[in-house]
DNA sequence: ATTAAATTTGACCAATTGGTCAGGTTTTGA
DNA sequence: TCAAAACCTGACCAATTGGTCAAATTTAAT
């Protein structure tokens, strides 16, 4: 056995008691189950993902996910529950004390970020908004419009100050996400028209690049293209 | 009858001849069998869409929706194809003797325009993005492919002429369609921010100066917000 | 150790789905 | 007028699907 196998062997530190805590078996086959419904839903859309290709993905039998979640629906809410949860967060860096130009920038990097690192998620995102967001509905017009109403006002005080152009808030906001978004829904056709199988870590980086360029002129701030 | 009604009843002019020409039925079945077709293709997804739900859209029976198409997935191949001969055509205006600015603000409020009109074109296409473009991979790395380089060499000889600043042309049209498509695929996500169950003429006119306002300022372009 | 609660799962079911087909009707062209 | 081609469609089928369930096993708590 080599050293650094060996070493690494012997690292594992807090040697847990093989299994532990009520509760755990629920709490990881939960989230074996909703990482692989994910990525069905993703990959095949709400009426092509079956509950059997989750739990093979899963490494379970099927009783067990409807045993999990009940029914096809309810797995299918939880995992956009969970998404939901992802994408709200980073929009906390838009607040009217942070310069607008650092705050977008960081903004729309954080999106592509996301978009790199959790395509499977805004596909299935994409895919609810396509088909109408019979399960998203109240989030948009409740929680979601919030939201963005909060952030136009701190794009208003921030054009009032001068320090930006005044620009439709919904219309930034829908533009920037589509732009993010599309690295990961449109994947495949990025990867085409650049002649690659995959995207590389270098052409996520030049589309962040890219869409702040536009976005920060768009709103009257500087950049320097490089 | 009102006067208006009247006068649109008569002037329906041409009075063909009840039915005609040979071949007439099946142009006619395959064009209702699209029609229907694209919109269940767009709501459901491919597999949600049964071909039962898309001759009853149709008005005909089930199985003549096999004897003109003979496979779900023909008919889903067809109407693919019916929308990437949409897709295509704006792209003349991207030519080197046109001016900058001109080209590309008409390419932008050209294809918002076609987000209104054919919403259901760009779910389909969309969806199938999203699902990895397994029926349009050849279509992508060839026909796409090539219209991107061809019109990458627009923008560089605009460039090299001083006319507006270098730009990576996959990055650009990939913000461009993702931004332009968005209004079709997230209809319902900004109608919800927007405040509105559906997207009026006025948001599709504000949402293509806003991103024609990004795209021409980010090439370095002048654009003037009134 | 004991028992209640949680978990597991093979077998099963009713409904749906894409697709077929035979026998009929209509359209077309000579 | 008439036969060939095109068109139509109700009835049917094998496969798949979401979901159920009862009996067995494992885990948790006393």
């Amino acid at each position: 056995m080599s050293d650094a196998l060996a070493k690494g062997s012997e690292l594992k530190a807090p040697e847990v008691k093989e299994e532990a805590s009520p509760g755990h078996i629920r709490v990881r086959n939960r989230a074996l189950i909703l990482t692989a419904a994910e990525e069905v839903f993703a990959t095949q859309g709400y009426r092509g993902a079956t509950t059997a290709a989750i739990a093979k993905k899963a490494g379970l039998p099927k009783a067990n996910v409807h045993y999990y979640f009940g029914t096809k629906e309810a797995l299918y809410a939880a995992v956009l529950e969970d998404i939901l949860g992802l994408w709200l967060g980073e929009l906390d860096r838009i607040v009217e004390t942070s310069d607008p130009a650092t705050a977008l920038a960081g903004y729309i990097r954080a999106k592509v970020h996301l978009s790199r690192e959790r395509p499977l998620a805004s596909k299935v995102y994409a895919n609810e908004m396509i088909r109408g967001a019979r399960h998203t509905r109240d989030f948009l017009k409740t929680e979601l419009r919030n939201l963005v109403k909060e952030k136009a006002k701190v794009l208003e005080a921030w054009a009032a100050a001068g320090k930006m152009e005044p620009v439709d808030p919904v219309h930034l906001f829908s533009v920037i996400w589509a732009a993010t978004q599309h690295y990961a829904d449109f994947e495949v056709q990025v990867g085409s028209l650049l002649g690659r199988r995959q995207l590389a870590a270098k052409d996520y980086d030049e589309a962040a690049e890219t869409i702040v360029r536009l976005v920060l002129r768009g709103c009257g701030l500087k950049y320097d293209s490089r």
